[in-house]
DNA sequence: GCCAACGTTGGC
DNA sequence: GCCAACGTTGGC
């Protein structure tokens, strides 16, 4: 079982969405970066469970718990010429891009991007590098486990 | 809106 | 295979 960083940016798919969303459960559409994809379609596992983070909006940073429902398949967006993630280079005898099914687990507080760039226990996480753009990263456990304590604690006062 | 950082493309 | 030009990401 392994853990994960999933951003989306709410504008297109928020955590509010999947709380609405027919069994709390969306495929992971829209990946376009051979690395992230790897991810997906190489090692992501059912079971596997993913932090849910809010990207390019007022309040980066995580907004919830979800996990893989559905291993990796292609991504029917890529086909769909209408779609702004159609790929004229795929083909459906050679897709190029897959996505998983998550579940949501639960949302929890916003734990923004500021808090978590505060802690030094979260200094060597993948998504807090400088220059980081991948869409999907690895956390390590230790890191998991740090961050869920503190998704469970009270926000910080805003002064 | 700016821009640093990184990925992709394509000429050679 | 190199690398300059271009496009994208995403915090600020």
């Amino acid at each position: 079982m392994r853990y994960w960083l999933m951003k989306s940016e709410p504008s297109e798919y928020s955590i509010d969405d999947l709380m609405r969303a027919a069994k709390k459960t969306t495929p992971w559409i829209g990946v376009r970066n051979y690395q992230a994809r790897n991810f997906m379609r190489d090692d992501m596992q059912l079971g596997d469970q993913a932090f849910f983070y809010h990207s390019s909006c007022e309040e980066p940073g995580i907004a919830g718990i979800v996990e893989v429902a559905r291993l990796a398949y292609p991504d029917a967006t890529q086909f769909d010429y209408k779609s702004k993630y159609f790929d004229s280079k795929s083909t459906r005898a050679k897709p190029r891009w897959v996505n998983v099914d998550v579940r949501l687990s639960k949302k929890t507080r916003l734990v923004p991007l500021t808090e978590l760039r505060s802690c030094p226990e979260l200094a060597e996480m993948l998504v807090l590098q400088r220059g980081n753009r991948l869409s999907i990263t690895p956390v390590a456990p230790a890191e998991w486990e740090f961050i869920m304590g503190l998704a469970q604690r009270a926000p910080r006062d805003a002064d």
